[in-house]
DNA sequence: CGGAAACTTGACATGAGTCAAGGATGGTGG
DNA sequence: CCACCATCCTTGACTCATGTCAAGTTTCCG
Protein backbone atom coordinates (compact mmCIF):
# COMPACT_ATOMS: atom_id res chain seq x y z
CA UNK A 1 0.00 0.00 0.00
CA UNK A 2 2.53 2.31 -0.99
CA UNK A 3 2.66 5.28 -2.65
CA UNK A 4 2.85 4.99 -6.43
CA UNK A 5 1.43 7.57 -8.65
CA UNK A 6 2.35 6.83 -12.04
CA UNK A 7 1.91 10.36 -14.58
CA UNK A 8 0.51 8.65 -17.51
CA UNK A 9 2.84 10.08 -20.59
CA UNK A 10 2.26 12.35 -23.18
CA UNK A 11 -1.08 10.76 -23.70
CA UNK A 12 -3.37 13.84 -23.99
CA UNK A 13 -6.53 11.95 -24.07
CA UNK A 14 -8.52 10.71 -20.76
CA UNK A 15 -8.11 6.73 -21.49
CA UNK A 16 -11.77 6.61 -19.54
CA UNK A 17 -14.96 8.65 -20.87
CA UNK A 18 -16.03 10.97 -17.53
CA UNK A 19 -19.45 9.81 -16.67
CA UNK A 20 -22.57 12.15 -16.29
CA UNK A 21 -21.37 15.63 -17.22
CA UNK A 22 -20.52 15.04 -20.91
CA UNK A 23 -22.20 17.65 -22.44
CA UNK A 24 -23.70 20.07 -20.16
CA UNK A 25 -20.83 22.53 -19.10
CA UNK A 26 -19.41 22.36 -15.60
CA UNK A 27 -17.81 25.32 -13.71
CA UNK A 28 -14.94 22.35 -12.72
CA UNK A 29 -14.12 22.52 -16.48
CA UNK A 30 -12.42 25.55 -15.97
CA UNK A 31 -9.71 23.31 -14.19
CA UNK A 32 -9.17 21.17 -17.19
CA UNK A 33 -6.43 23.58 -18.83
CA UNK A 34 -4.18 22.61 -15.29
CA UNK A 35 -4.84 18.83 -15.27
CA UNK A 36 -3.05 15.44 -15.50
CA UNK A 37 -4.31 12.39 -16.14
CA UNK A 38 -2.94 9.73 -13.52
CA UNK A 39 -3.30 6.19 -13.36
CA UNK A 40 -2.82 4.08 -9.73
CA UNK A 41 -3.32 0.84 -9.37
CA UNK A 42 -5.83 -1.28 -6.97
CA UNK A 43 -4.25 -0.64 -3.26
CA UNK A 44 -1.82 1.73 -4.03
CA UNK A 45 -2.25 5.04 -2.27
CA UNK A 46 -3.29 8.80 -4.12
CA UNK A 47 -2.56 10.20 -1.03
CA UNK A 48 -1.41 9.81 2.85
CA UNK A 49 -2.90 10.38 5.99
CA UNK A 50 -0.82 13.82 6.96
CA UNK A 51 0.56 14.58 3.10
CA UNK A 52 0.70 18.24 2.06
CA UNK A 53 -2.51 19.29 0.22
CA UNK A 54 -0.94 20.20 -3.04
CA UNK A 55 -3.29 18.11 -5.26
CA UNK A 56 -6.83 17.88 -5.69
CA UNK A 57 -8.32 15.01 -8.22
CA UNK A 58 -11.37 13.87 -9.76
CA UNK A 59 -12.11 10.23 -10.65
CA UNK A 60 -12.28 9.29 -14.02
CA UNK A 61 -12.83 5.85 -13.48
CA UNK A 62 -12.75 3.01 -10.73
CA UNK A 63 -13.40 3.51 -7.02
CA UNK A 64 -11.43 5.13 -4.12
CA UNK A 65 -11.38 4.86 -0.34
CA UNK A 66 -10.68 7.88 1.94
CA UNK A 67 -9.39 6.18 5.17
CA UNK A 68 -8.19 7.32 8.79
CA UNK A 69 -6.41 5.10 10.81
CA UNK A 70 -5.99 5.31 14.64
CA UNK A 71 -2.47 4.58 16.31
CA UNK A 72 -3.24 0.81 17.41
CA UNK A 73 -4.24 -0.17 14.04
CA UNK A 74 -7.98 0.34 14.06
CA UNK A 75 -9.27 1.59 10.83
CA UNK A 76 -12.07 3.50 9.52
CA UNK A 77 -12.95 4.30 6.11
CA UNK A 78 -14.26 7.01 6.33
CA UNK A 79 -16.83 6.90 2.03
CA UNK A 80 -16.04 5.24 -1.02
CA UNK A 81 -15.68 8.02 -3.95
CA UNK A 82 -16.93 7.11 -7.78
CA UNK A 83 -16.52 8.43 -11.43
CA UNK A 84 -17.40 12.07 -11.11
CA UNK A 85 -16.69 12.67 -7.54
CA UNK A 86 -13.48 15.38 -6.00
CA UNK A 87 -10.76 14.10 -3.78
CA UNK A 88 -8.32 16.33 -1.85
CA UNK A 89 -9.96 19.41 -1.05
CA UNK A 90 -9.82 19.43 2.59
CA UNK A 91 -8.05 22.87 3.62
CA UNK A 92 -5.79 23.64 6.09
CA UNK A 93 -2.26 22.03 4.65
CA UNK A 94 -2.64 18.89 5.17
CA UNK A 95 -4.79 15.85 4.37
CA UNK A 96 -6.55 14.67 7.39
CA UNK A 97 -7.12 11.20 5.86
CA UNK A 98 -5.61 8.84 3.27
CA UNK A 99 -6.91 8.11 -0.25
CA UNK A 100 -6.06 4.66 -1.64
CA UNK A 101 -7.15 2.74 -4.85
CA UNK A 102 -10.17 0.52 -4.48
CA UNK A 103 -10.07 -1.36 -7.74
CA UNK A 104 -7.58 0.19 -10.65
CA UNK A 105 -8.25 3.72 -10.79
CA UNK A 106 -7.90 6.89 -13.41
CA UNK A 107 -8.04 10.13 -12.24
CA UNK A 108 -7.21 14.30 -13.49
CA UNK A 109 -4.95 15.91 -11.32
CA UNK A 110 -5.29 19.10 -10.31
CA UNK A 111 -2.76 21.99 -8.52
CA UNK A 112 -4.41 22.88 -5.44
CA UNK A 113 -2.96 26.57 -5.63
CA UNK A 114 -4.28 26.35 -9.31
CA UNK A 115 -7.89 25.68 -7.88
CA UNK A 116 -7.88 28.04 -5.15
CA UNK A 117 -6.66 30.97 -7.68
CA UNK A 118 -8.89 30.24 -9.96
CA UNK A 119 -11.70 29.91 -7.46
CA UNK A 120 -10.89 33.41 -6.44
CA UNK A 121 -11.56 34.87 -10.15
CA UNK A 122 -14.48 32.23 -10.95
CA UNK A 123 -17.47 32.71 -8.25
CA UNK A 124 -19.17 29.98 -10.29
CA UNK A 125 -16.48 27.64 -9.70
CA UNK A 126 -16.20 28.45 -5.81
CA UNK A 127 -19.84 28.44 -5.83
CA UNK A 128 -19.30 25.06 -7.00
CA UNK A 129 -16.68 23.57 -4.97
CA UNK A 130 -18.78 25.57 -2.08
CA UNK A 131 -21.35 23.18 -3.32
CA UNK A 132 -19.46 19.78 -3.25
CA UNK A 133 -17.86 20.29 0.37
CA UNK A 134 -22.10 20.75 2.00
CA UNK A 135 -22.75 17.87 -0.29
CA UNK A 136 -20.32 15.45 1.41
CA UNK A 137 -20.84 17.00 4.54
CA UNK A 138 -24.45 16.35 4.45
CA UNK A 139 -23.32 12.77 3.39
CA UNK A 140 -20.87 12.54 6.68
CA UNK A 141 -23.83 13.84 8.41
CA UNK A 142 -26.18 10.53 7.14
CA UNK A 143 -22.97 8.55 8.03
CA UNK A 144 -23.14 9.53 11.40
CA UNK A 145 -26.68 8.48 12.01
CA UNK A 146 -25.63 5.20 10.28
CA UNK A 147 -22.60 4.48 12.83
CA UNK A 148 -24.34 6.10 15.84
CA UNK A 149 -28.05 4.62 16.37
CA UNK A 150 -28.59 1.86 13.28
CA UNK A 151 -28.33 -1.75 13.99
CA UNK A 152 -25.57 -4.40 12.15
CA UNK A 153 -28.50 -5.62 9.81
CA UNK A 154 -29.70 -1.73 8.95
CA UNK A 155 -26.28 -0.77 8.63
CA UNK A 156 -25.16 -3.18 5.73
CA UNK A 157 -28.73 -3.03 4.19
CA UNK A 158 -28.54 0.67 4.05
CA UNK A 159 -24.81 0.16 2.56
CA UNK A 160 -25.95 -1.81 -0.06
CA UNK A 161 -28.84 0.23 -0.89
CA UNK A 162 -26.08 3.46 -1.29
CA UNK A 163 -23.88 1.46 -3.34
CA UNK A 164 -27.12 0.73 -5.73
CA UNK A 165 -27.78 4.67 -5.34
CA UNK A 166 -23.88 6.16 -6.08
CA UNK A 167 -22.43 3.32 -8.54
CA UNK A 168 -25.20 1.12 -9.77
CA UNK A 169 -27.73 3.86 -10.70
CA UNK A 170 -30.31 2.27 -9.50
CA UNK A 171 -29.92 -0.95 -11.57
CA UNK A 172 -30.27 -4.60 -9.57
CA UNK A 173 -27.17 -5.69 -10.23
CA UNK A 174 -24.77 -3.65 -7.97
CA UNK A 175 -21.26 -4.17 -8.26
CA UNK A 176 -19.29 -4.01 -4.59
CA UNK A 177 -15.74 -3.50 -5.60
CA UNK A 178 -14.06 -3.40 -2.27
CA UNK A 179 -13.47 -5.75 0.32
CA UNK A 180 -15.69 -7.44 3.17
CA UNK A 181 -12.72 -5.81 5.49
CA UNK A 182 -12.97 -2.11 3.75
CA UNK A 183 -17.30 -2.41 4.00
CA UNK A 184 -16.50 -3.18 7.46
CA UNK A 185 -14.40 -0.33 8.54
CA UNK A 186 -16.88 1.74 6.96
CA UNK A 187 -19.54 0.51 8.84
CA UNK A 188 -17.73 0.18 12.61
CA UNK A 189 -18.53 -3.43 12.14
CA UNK A 190 -16.01 -6.37 11.96
CA UNK A 191 -15.47 -8.85 8.71
CA UNK A 192 -17.71 -11.61 10.23
CA UNK A 193 -20.37 -9.47 11.02
CA UNK A 194 -20.91 -8.33 7.48
CA UNK A 195 -20.38 -11.75 6.28
CA UNK A 196 -23.43 -12.98 8.75
CA UNK A 197 -25.57 -10.80 7.81
CA UNK A 198 -25.19 -10.63 3.90
CA UNK A 199 -25.82 -14.43 4.63
CA UNK A 200 -28.84 -13.82 5.94
CA UNK A 201 -30.05 -11.17 3.66
CA UNK A 202 -29.43 -14.36 0.91
CA UNK A 203 -31.19 -16.84 3.02
CA UNK A 204 -34.31 -14.29 3.18
CA UNK A 205 -34.12 -13.94 -0.37
CA UNK A 206 -33.35 -10.44 -0.54
CA UNK A 207 -30.03 -10.41 -2.13
CA UNK A 208 -28.21 -12.47 -4.29
CA UNK A 209 -24.19 -12.66 -3.49
CA UNK A 210 -21.88 -12.92 -6.39
CA UNK A 211 -18.21 -12.44 -7.01
CA UNK A 212 -18.31 -9.21 -7.88
CA UNK A 213 -20.88 -7.74 -6.28
CA UNK A 214 -24.27 -7.68 -4.62
CA UNK A 215 -28.05 -8.46 -6.74
CA UNK A 216 -30.96 -6.71 -5.30
CA UNK A 217 -34.14 -9.09 -5.15
CA UNK A 218 -36.04 -7.64 -3.32
CA UNK A 219 -35.72 -4.31 -3.09
CA UNK A 220 -38.86 -3.54 -0.41
CA UNK A 221 -37.63 -5.61 1.99
CA UNK A 222 -34.02 -4.32 1.39
CA UNK A 223 -35.52 -0.64 2.13
CA UNK A 224 -37.53 -2.13 5.42
CA UNK A 225 -34.26 -3.78 6.64
CA UNK A 226 -31.76 -0.55 6.08
CA UNK A 227 -34.18 1.32 7.90
CA UNK A 228 -36.18 -0.71 10.97
CA UNK A 229 -35.01 -3.99 11.37
CA UNK A 230 -36.63 -4.29 14.74
CA UNK A 231 -39.65 -4.00 12.55
CA UNK B 1 -39.66 21.39 21.40
CA UNK B 2 -41.54 24.00 18.79
CA UNK B 3 -40.07 26.89 16.90
CA UNK B 4 -40.15 30.02 18.64
CA UNK B 5 -37.92 32.23 17.26
CA UNK B 6 -38.18 35.58 18.68
CA UNK B 7 -36.34 39.10 17.34
CA UNK B 8 -34.68 41.33 19.36
CA UNK B 9 -35.93 44.77 18.51
CA UNK B 10 -34.42 47.57 17.94
CA UNK B 11 -31.91 46.93 19.84
CA UNK B 12 -29.02 47.40 17.05
CA UNK B 13 -26.15 46.50 19.72
CA UNK B 14 -25.21 42.62 20.27
CA UNK B 15 -25.98 41.43 23.47
CA UNK B 16 -23.02 39.54 23.99
CA UNK B 17 -19.70 40.44 22.66
CA UNK B 18 -18.60 38.05 20.14
CA UNK B 19 -15.46 35.52 21.31
CA UNK B 20 -11.86 35.68 19.59
CA UNK B 21 -12.36 37.87 16.08
CA UNK B 22 -12.75 41.43 18.32
CA UNK B 23 -10.04 43.07 16.30
CA UNK B 24 -8.81 40.59 13.42
CA UNK B 25 -10.90 41.57 10.10
CA UNK B 26 -13.52 38.84 9.17
CA UNK B 27 -14.26 38.08 5.53
CA UNK B 28 -17.69 37.46 7.44
CA UNK B 29 -17.50 40.95 8.87
CA UNK B 30 -18.89 41.76 4.93
CA UNK B 31 -22.31 40.17 6.51
CA UNK B 32 -22.62 42.05 9.28
CA UNK B 33 -24.80 44.82 7.42
CA UNK B 34 -27.55 42.47 6.58
CA UNK B 35 -27.77 40.64 9.95
CA UNK B 36 -30.71 40.30 12.76
CA UNK B 37 -30.23 39.48 16.14
CA UNK B 38 -31.86 36.71 17.80
CA UNK B 39 -32.53 35.06 20.70
CA UNK B 40 -33.95 31.59 20.95
CA UNK B 41 -34.70 29.82 24.18
CA UNK B 42 -33.42 26.99 25.97
CA UNK B 43 -34.15 23.66 24.04
CA UNK B 44 -36.07 25.48 21.42
CA UNK B 45 -35.83 25.59 17.89
CA UNK B 46 -33.80 27.20 15.21
CA UNK B 47 -34.78 25.54 12.15
CA UNK B 48 -35.87 22.21 11.88
CA UNK B 49 -34.97 18.93 9.66
CA UNK B 50 -36.61 19.96 6.27
CA UNK B 51 -36.61 23.01 6.41
CA UNK B 52 -36.28 25.51 3.66
CA UNK B 53 -32.89 27.06 3.91
CA UNK B 54 -34.11 30.47 4.12
CA UNK B 55 -30.99 32.19 6.80
CA UNK B 56 -27.96 30.68 8.11
CA UNK B 57 -26.92 32.22 11.65
CA UNK B 58 -23.78 32.76 13.84
CA UNK B 59 -23.56 31.55 17.01
CA UNK B 60 -22.92 34.64 19.42
CA UNK B 61 -23.59 33.22 22.75
CA UNK B 62 -24.77 29.99 24.23
CA UNK B 63 -24.88 26.11 22.69
CA UNK B 64 -26.58 24.69 19.56
CA UNK B 65 -26.84 21.16 18.94
CA UNK B 66 -27.99 19.88 15.43
CA UNK B 67 -30.15 17.08 15.49
CA UNK B 68 -30.89 14.00 12.80
CA UNK B 69 -34.05 12.07 13.86
CA UNK B 70 -34.82 8.66 12.36
CA UNK B 71 -38.32 7.55 12.14
CA UNK B 72 -39.10 5.54 14.87
CA UNK B 73 -37.14 8.35 17.06
CA UNK B 74 -33.81 7.28 17.22
CA UNK B 75 -31.88 10.53 18.09
CA UNK B 76 -28.49 11.21 16.38
CA UNK B 77 -26.87 14.63 17.56
CA UNK B 78 -24.21 15.45 14.69
CA UNK B 79 -22.59 18.32 16.71
CA UNK B 80 -22.74 20.66 19.18
CA UNK B 81 -21.64 24.52 17.97
CA UNK B 82 -20.62 27.45 20.33
CA UNK B 83 -19.92 30.99 19.66
CA UNK B 84 -18.08 31.50 16.69
CA UNK B 85 -19.90 28.56 14.70
CA UNK B 86 -21.71 29.25 11.65
CA UNK B 87 -25.27 27.09 11.30
CA UNK B 88 -27.30 26.32 8.88
CA UNK B 89 -24.91 26.43 5.64
CA UNK B 90 -26.33 23.65 4.21
CA UNK B 91 -27.02 24.08 0.14
CA UNK B 92 -29.39 22.15 -1.60
CA UNK B 93 -32.70 24.34 -0.44
CA UNK B 94 -33.57 22.50 2.66
CA UNK B 95 -31.58 22.04 6.36
CA UNK B 96 -31.12 18.12 6.45
CA UNK B 97 -31.03 18.52 9.77
CA UNK B 98 -32.76 20.44 13.07
CA UNK B 99 -30.49 23.14 15.14
CA UNK B 100 -32.23 23.82 18.46
CA UNK B 101 -30.98 25.80 21.49
CA UNK B 102 -28.88 23.58 24.12
CA UNK B 103 -29.27 26.89 26.51
CA UNK B 104 -30.99 30.37 25.77
CA UNK B 105 -29.35 31.86 22.77
CA UNK B 106 -28.06 34.61 20.97
CA UNK B 107 -27.69 34.38 17.20
CA UNK B 108 -27.16 36.58 14.42
CA UNK B 109 -29.26 36.05 11.46
CA UNK B 110 -28.28 36.33 7.95
CA UNK B 111 -30.56 35.62 4.76
CA UNK B 112 -28.93 32.94 2.59
CA UNK B 113 -29.60 34.75 -0.25
CA UNK B 114 -27.64 37.52 0.73
CA UNK B 115 -24.74 35.29 1.29
CA UNK B 116 -24.74 33.43 -1.96
CA UNK B 117 -24.84 36.96 -3.57
CA UNK B 118 -22.24 38.25 -1.66
CA UNK B 119 -20.12 34.61 -1.30
CA UNK B 120 -20.20 35.48 -5.10
CA UNK B 121 -18.64 38.81 -5.64
CA UNK B 122 -16.11 38.71 -2.65
CA UNK B 123 -13.69 36.04 -3.47
CA UNK B 124 -12.11 36.49 0.34
CA UNK B 125 -15.84 35.40 1.88
CA UNK B 126 -16.71 32.55 -0.46
CA UNK B 127 -13.29 31.41 0.61
CA UNK B 128 -13.99 31.50 4.13
CA UNK B 129 -17.23 29.64 4.19
CA UNK B 130 -15.29 27.09 1.52
CA UNK B 131 -12.84 26.99 4.82
CA UNK B 132 -16.04 26.53 7.01
CA UNK B 133 -17.03 23.73 5.54
CA UNK B 134 -14.38 21.87 5.23
CA UNK B 135 -13.44 22.57 8.76
CA UNK B 136 -16.60 21.07 9.28
CA UNK B 137 -16.14 18.48 7.63
CA UNK B 138 -13.19 17.56 8.99
CA UNK B 139 -14.94 17.07 12.36
CA UNK B 140 -17.29 15.18 10.96
CA UNK B 141 -14.78 12.93 9.84
CA UNK B 142 -12.93 12.31 13.26
CA UNK B 143 -16.51 12.09 14.37
CA UNK B 144 -16.65 9.28 12.51
CA UNK B 145 -13.78 7.43 13.53
CA UNK B 146 -15.35 8.02 17.27
CA UNK B 147 -18.45 7.06 16.00
CA UNK B 148 -17.22 3.87 14.52
CA UNK B 149 -14.28 2.29 16.29
CA UNK B 150 -14.08 4.00 19.01
CA UNK B 151 -15.17 2.05 23.03
CA UNK B 152 -17.47 3.64 25.13
CA UNK B 153 -14.85 4.87 27.40
CA UNK B 154 -12.66 6.61 24.77
CA UNK B 155 -16.00 8.04 23.21
CA UNK B 156 -16.79 9.87 26.58
CA UNK B 157 -13.16 10.73 27.47
CA UNK B 158 -12.63 11.83 23.80
CA UNK B 159 -16.05 14.35 24.35
CA UNK B 160 -14.86 15.82 27.42
CA UNK B 161 -11.50 16.51 25.73
CA UNK B 162 -13.30 17.87 23.19
CA UNK B 163 -15.42 19.91 24.99
CA UNK B 164 -12.48 21.45 27.01
CA UNK B 165 -10.87 22.43 23.51
CA UNK B 166 -13.88 24.21 21.90
CA UNK B 167 -15.83 25.47 24.78
CA UNK B 168 -13.29 26.01 28.20
CA UNK B 169 -10.23 27.13 25.98
CA UNK B 170 -8.24 24.15 27.66
CA UNK B 171 -9.07 25.36 31.01
CA UNK B 172 -9.39 22.21 33.94
CA UNK B 173 -13.31 23.27 34.56
CA UNK B 174 -15.33 22.02 31.28
CA UNK B 175 -18.99 23.82 31.48
CA UNK B 176 -21.18 20.58 30.18
CA UNK B 177 -24.24 22.14 29.47
CA UNK B 178 -26.10 19.38 27.50
CA UNK B 179 -27.90 17.24 28.78
CA UNK B 180 -26.63 13.21 29.54
CA UNK B 181 -29.31 12.05 26.70
CA UNK B 182 -27.59 14.55 24.32
CA UNK B 183 -24.38 13.60 25.03
CA UNK B 184 -25.49 9.53 24.33
CA UNK B 185 -27.05 10.93 21.64
CA UNK B 186 -23.97 12.15 20.12
CA UNK B 187 -21.78 9.48 20.79
CA UNK B 188 -23.90 6.54 19.77
CA UNK B 189 -24.21 5.19 23.52
CA UNK B 190 -27.20 4.97 25.83
CA UNK B 191 -27.73 7.56 28.80
CA UNK B 192 -26.98 5.08 31.53
CA UNK B 193 -23.37 4.39 29.81
CA UNK B 194 -22.76 7.59 30.06
CA UNK B 195 -23.72 8.33 33.74
CA UNK B 196 -21.16 5.11 34.33
CA UNK B 197 -18.50 5.98 32.60
CA UNK B 198 -18.48 9.06 33.76
CA UNK B 199 -18.52 7.54 37.54
CA UNK B 200 -15.83 5.13 36.70
CA UNK B 201 -13.72 8.13 35.05
CA UNK B 202 -14.54 10.00 38.67
CA UNK B 203 -13.73 6.73 40.66
CA UNK B 204 -9.73 6.68 39.33
CA UNK B 205 -9.35 10.10 39.98
CA UNK B 206 -9.66 11.44 36.21
CA UNK B 207 -12.32 14.07 36.60
CA UNK B 208 -14.82 15.45 39.32
CA UNK B 209 -18.02 16.04 38.23
CA UNK B 210 -20.07 19.26 39.10
CA UNK B 211 -23.79 19.97 38.61
CA UNK B 212 -22.82 22.39 35.69
CA UNK B 213 -19.56 20.79 33.99
CA UNK B 214 -16.74 18.50 34.31
CA UNK B 215 -13.77 19.05 36.29
CA UNK B 216 -10.28 17.74 34.54
CA UNK B 217 -8.05 16.46 37.48
CA UNK B 218 -5.83 14.21 35.82
CA UNK B 219 -5.52 15.36 31.63
CA UNK B 220 -2.59 12.69 30.75
CA UNK B 221 -4.88 9.87 32.31
CA UNK B 222 -8.06 10.97 30.35
CA UNK B 223 -5.78 11.94 27.08
CA UNK B 224 -4.91 8.03 27.44
CA UNK B 225 -8.35 6.65 28.11
CA UNK B 226 -10.05 8.87 25.06
CA UNK B 227 -7.63 7.16 22.63
CA UNK B 228 -6.73 3.76 23.58
CA UNK B 229 -8.79 2.54 26.97
CA UNK B 230 -7.68 -1.47 26.00
CA UNK B 231 -4.02 0.03 26.66
C1' DC C 1 -42.45 23.23 49.08
C1' DG C 2 -43.81 19.85 45.52
C1' DG C 3 -43.72 17.53 41.28
C1' DA C 4 -41.36 16.52 37.02
C1' DA C 5 -37.38 15.73 34.75
C1' DA C 6 -32.69 14.45 34.81
C1' DC C 7 -29.29 11.68 36.70
C1' DT C 8 -27.35 7.51 38.90
C1' DT C 9 -26.83 2.70 40.03
C1' DG C 10 -27.81 -2.27 39.93
C1' DA C 11 -29.24 -6.74 37.84
C1' DC C 12 -29.85 -8.99 33.84
C1' DA C 13 -30.18 -9.67 28.55
C1' DT C 14 -28.33 -9.62 24.06
C1' DG C 15 -26.10 -8.00 19.78
C1' DA C 16 -21.92 -7.90 17.98
C1' DG C 17 -17.02 -9.18 18.74
C1' DT C 18 -13.40 -12.75 19.22
C1' DC C 19 -11.25 -16.88 18.20
C1' DA C 20 -10.82 -20.73 15.36
C1' DA C 21 -11.35 -23.61 11.42
C1' DG C 22 -12.40 -24.61 6.74
C1' DG C 23 -13.55 -23.25 1.87
C1' DA C 24 -13.25 -20.31 -2.24
C1' DT C 25 -10.59 -17.36 -5.23
C1' DG C 26 -6.93 -15.42 -7.68
C1' DG C 27 -2.22 -14.69 -8.93
C1' DT C 28 2.38 -16.80 -9.96
C1' DG C 29 5.76 -19.77 -11.51
C1' DG C 30 7.09 -24.21 -13.04
C1' DC D 1 -2.11 -25.32 -18.13
C1' DC D 2 -1.96 -26.73 -13.75
C1' DA D 3 -0.46 -26.64 -8.87
C1' DC D 4 0.50 -24.02 -5.02
C1' DC D 5 0.24 -20.35 -1.92
C1' DA D 6 -1.71 -16.24 -0.04
C1' DT D 7 -5.58 -13.79 0.74
C1' DC D 8 -10.26 -13.27 1.29
C1' DC D 9 -14.55 -15.05 2.56
C1' DT D 10 -17.69 -17.87 5.35
C1' DT D 11 -19.47 -20.28 9.32
C1' DG D 12 -19.65 -21.94 14.16
C1' DA D 13 -19.04 -21.66 19.24
C1' DC D 14 -18.33 -18.83 22.83
C1' DT D 15 -17.45 -14.16 25.26
C1' DC D 16 -18.12 -9.61 26.59
C1' DA D 17 -19.30 -4.74 26.06
C1' DT D 18 -23.10 -2.27 25.95
C1' DG D 19 -28.09 -2.05 26.06
C1' DT D 20 -32.48 -2.78 28.65
C1' DC D 21 -35.33 -2.59 32.50
C1' DA D 22 -36.16 -1.11 37.01
C1' DA D 23 -35.48 1.44 41.18
C1' DG D 24 -33.87 5.12 43.68
C1' DT D 25 -31.85 9.93 44.19
C1' DT D 26 -30.91 14.59 43.00
C1' DT D 27 -31.84 18.83 40.76
C1' DC D 28 -34.55 22.20 38.83
C1' DC D 29 -38.31 25.32 38.47
C1' DG D 30 -42.72 26.89 39.41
Amino acid sequence: MQASLQTLQPTRSIPVIAPRQSTAPDALDLLEQFGTTVAVQREHEIHGQGDATEHCWRILSGCVRTVKLMEDGRRQVAEFSFPGDLLGLDDLGTHDFAAEAVTDVTLRRYPRRMVESLADSHASLARRLRSMALTNLRNAHERMVTLGRKTAVEKVASFVLEMQRRAAAGRRMVEVPMSRTDVADHLGLTVETVCRILAHLKREGTVKLHRTGVEVIDPVALRAAACDARH
